[in-house]
DNA sequence: ATTATCTATAGATCTATAGATAATGC
DNA sequence: ATTATCTATAGATCTATAGATAATGC
């Protein structure tokens, strides 16, 4: 790791990234209100006095962290695959990449944040991601009012699951097999977005 | 209201009562952490010190709190009608008592008690919640796998939607005719649930 | 006399800041 | 000389307890 790299001894933005990837843990583990800024100083290796230095205060390194991920999950790839893309994002957090991604659920969920700056943060994102899915649910427009309720509905189920999965560490949840939890949310999405039941046409049908 | 009531000034039960409730409310709409035994107190309209002589220490008053909440959903009614039951309760919190039960989410979610009680407390509730889905999703026994992680993924659901409707205060979902989002949601379920689409008989098939 | 309630405070946090120190860049 | 980093601490909480006070029940 570059922790030990002494070369980089003294570098702000290194500093900077590090403070920025130590909240985006634990904050995702432990939320916000249990995350102190010493314990993330800690982990990034630096002094506490720093956090303060280069992000001002403990809300507004939040809202850095929250709005990096939510940005990194959006734009991972095509809005067809997002459903199944984030759901495997947060079945298999295999790399500590992925489980900071799935992070941002657990976050905004365990934070309380009721400054203005993190709750409209908040709202924006929770709104990119609506948008996002009512452009499937809607087809072309996303003014659909209904169609805003389903991708919502469907924004919370995400979000539900990511929370039983790693924030209760279920183990149901963990021990399945993510193809199987995929088809199962996959097809009762299907059944929600466009309102349709899949064609009977389909071969694999269970049991 | 009680609290204007003299013949009640020193009544032990009484305050025992008003501390359960006001920590419902409050853990509910500010989570475990930003909830303190001061301002449940106040709202209780007691003496601070009088909590820990009821309940010992903060934890264990979350702990009975949590537990009083779950049992009143979970025998609210017959298990077939539990998810409608409960999504009702989430979506139209009409009374007060029907919004402190929608609690029982918020608090076990926002809350990240690490004690021993509390975990244990919160794995039993969930356990009876997904046993109880999981008896309708595989019929008689609940020890189908596949039928536990259907249950679960359900109990996802809820959590998630009562998570953005009572805690993000989603206006889509807040503005939304509660009978669409059950309709949405029941049906999505039912084809998670049994595995099967329903029967094209059904008129209500929208647009 | 018993016990519900209140006052006062100990002790342990936690965020944030002020000011000193030391490593880099010119 | 500039600026990244550290030390030390102020000031504001918050949980929990010890001990005093006052209302009830016999």
């Amino acid at each position: 790791m570059s922790t030990t790299d002494p070369a980089h001894l003294r570098d702000a933005g290194r500093t900077r990234q590090a403070l920025l990837d130590a909240a985006g843990e634990l904050f995702t583990s432990e939320g916000y209100d249990r995350t102190t800024v010493r314990a993330i100083a800690e982990r990034a290796g630096v002094n506490q006095a720093l956090l303060f230095r280069y992000f001002g205060n403990k809300e507004a390194l939040f809202a850095r962290v929250l709005a990096a991920q939510a940005m990194d999950v959006l734009h991972g790839g095509p809005p067809e695959e997002l459903l199944e893309r984030t759901l495997r994002s947060i079945l298999v957090p295999a790399d500590a990449d992925a489980a900071a991604r799935s992070g941002l659920f657990d976050s905004a969920l365990r934070s309380a944040g009721n400054s203005e700056v993190v709750d409209a943060l908040r709202d924006e994102l929770g709104t990119a991601y609506t948008t996002e899915f009512a452009a499937i649910a809607g087809g072309t427009g996303s003014d659909d009012p209904d169609a805003r309720l389903r991708a919502e509905l469907l924004l919370g189920w995400l979000l539900g699951v990511n929370f039983l999965r790693n924030v209760l560490h279920s183990e149901t949840i963990r021990d399945a097999d993510p193809d199987v939890v995929v088809g199962h949310v996959v097809r009762a999405a299907a059944t929600m977005l466009h309102g349709v039941r899949p064609t009977g046409a389909d071969p694999a049908v269970d049991s």
